[in-house]
DNA sequence: GCGGTTGGTAGACAATGTCTACTCAATCGG
DNA sequence: CCGATTGAGTAGACATTGTCTACCAACCGC
C-alpha cells in the first residue's frame, strides 16, 4: 500500500517536507498529520512513527522556518559596510516576510508548542536576532563607550519590533478592510523604514544605563 | 435538560457570552461551539439555532472586540490637549493589548473569518484606526497645509504597526526565549514610544504628496 | 536460528463542526 | 376556537482529526 518512492529517504524527512508544504500552502491551522500521511501514500499512523505528535513535527517546523528565516537575513547582511548593514536587514526582513506570508505567521503568529518541551525550537530565533544585536553594534550613531548591552538590546527590541508590526499588519485583514489607498499601502513599508530611520539617527539619550533616569 | 437561568436573556447573548469567556480563557482555537453549549447546559446543536457556523459566531466575537478596543482608545484620548493625544493613545494601546492579550490576538494574530462575509466585523476596526488618523491629523508637527490624506495616512500607518509590533512582540513566543533580562524587557516597550516619539519630532520630507520623490 | 528492535498497518476512541429529522410550544389567520 | 406555521431546542448521524493500542514483517546481532 505505501508509496515505495515517497519513503526512498526516510520517510521522517518526507513527513517534515510535506508538512511543510501544507503549512505553506493552507496555513499551519490546516496542518494535519493525516493529510501529510494521506499525501504521502501510507497508512495514517506512520507519521507517528517519527513524531510523537502533532507538536513535535510542529515544533521542528518551527525551527526550520527560523533557520531560513536567520539565514535569509544573514546573507542580506554579510559584506555590506555597517552603514548600510541596518538598513539591508530591514529590507530582507520585509522581503522574507512578504514571500513567505504563512511561515511568517507560523513563527510569529501562532500559539507555539511550549518551548521548554522543544528545547532546540528556538535556537535559530535567538541567532536571528543576534545578527540585528550585531548590527546595531556596529551602526556607527548608536554607541560611543562600552558595549552598554542593555542599550543594544532595546535598540534591537525596538527595531525587531517596528519591523515585525509592519510585517505583521501587512498581512492583517484589518488594514485591509481600512480603505487605504494602493498607493498608500505600497508606500507604508518604505515609509515606516524611513521614520525608523530618523528614530535612530537621532538617538537622544541611553536610558538604560543611567541608573536613575528621572527622579 | 437546558438549565433555563441562561436563557432569561436570549440564548444569543449568552452563547456570544460564554464564546467570549472561553476565548479569553483559552484562546480562539478553543473555542468550540459544542462546549458553549456544554457550559449553557443546552444540546449542542442549539447554538446553530443563533449562529449558521462557527465563523458567524466568531465574527461577531471579533466585532464586538473591536468595538472594546476603539472604545478603550477613545475613552483614553478624550479631553486632551493635541499634544498628549498620541502619547496617550499610543500607552491606551499597549495598555488594551497587555490586559486582554487573548483578545488582541484574536482581532490581529488569527485568521478572521472572510470579512467579505461578514462585513460589520470589520466596522469598529476602522473607527480605532479613525481615531488614530483624528489624533495624527491634531499632531502639531505633523501637517502644515491642506489635510494631505495621502500623508496622514501613511503615518497613521507607521504608528499602528509600530505600536502593534510592540504589543505584538511582547506576547510571541519568541521574545521570551532570547534571554533578555527582565529590565530590558520591562523597559522595552516606553522606550519603544520614546523612539517613535522622536521619530514623529523631525518629520523630514512629505514624501507622498510629492508626485515623484525620488527619479 | 532466534529474540529484540525498527518501521509500518489497522482498528478503535473521543472530540469537533455540521447535516437532517424530530418535538414542543407559541402565535396567528380564519 | 382551531389548525397551520414558525421559532427554539433536542437527538442522532457523519466525516474529520489527534491519539492509543494491538498487530505484523522485516532485519540484525548473537
Amino acid at each position: 500500500m505505501a508509496r515505495r518512492s515517497a519513503r526512498t529517504r526516510s520517510l521522517r524527512e518526507a513527513c517534515l517536507a510535506e508538512a511543510l508544504a501544507i503549512v505553506e500552502e493552507k496555513g499551519v491551522e490546516m496542518l494535519s498529520l493525516r493529510e501529510v500521511a494521506r499525501r504521502l501514500g501510507v497508512s495514517h499512523q506512520a507519521p507517528y512513527r517519527h513524531f510523537p505528535s502533532r507538536d513535535h513535527i510542529l515544533a521542528e517546523l518551527v525551527s526550520a522556518a527560523f533557520a531560513a528565516f536567520a539565514a535569509h537575513l544573514d546573507r542580506a547582511r554579510a559584506g555590506r559596510e555597517p552603514a548600510q548593514e541596518l538598513e539591508a536587514l530591514g529590507r530582507a526582513y520585509l522581503d522574507y516576510a512578504a514571500r513567505h506570508p504563512l511561515q511568517y505567521r507560523l513563527m510569529f503568529g501562532t500559539p507555539l508548542p511550549d518551548p521548554a518541551q522543544h528545547p532546540d525550537m528556538m535556537r535559530n530565533a535567538r541567532h536571528a536576532f543576534a545578527v540585528l544585536q550585531a548590527a546595531l553594534g556596529r551602526h556607527p550613531p548608536a554607541l560611543g563607550g562600552p558595549p552598554g548591552y542593555d542599550d543594544i538590546n532595546l535598540e534591537a527590541l525596538f527595531v525587531w519590533s517596528a519591523i515585525h508590526g509592519v510585517a505583521s499588519m501587512m498581512q492583517t485583514d484589518a488594514v485591509a478592510t481600512l480603505g487605504l489607498s494602493s498607493r498608500v499601502l505600497a508606500a507604508s513599508p518604505a515609509h515606516s523604514m524611513a521614520r525608523m530611520r530618523t528614530a535612530l539617527a537621532h538617538l537622544p539619550i541611553r536610558a538604560a544605563t543611567r541608573r536613575r533616569s528621572r527622579s
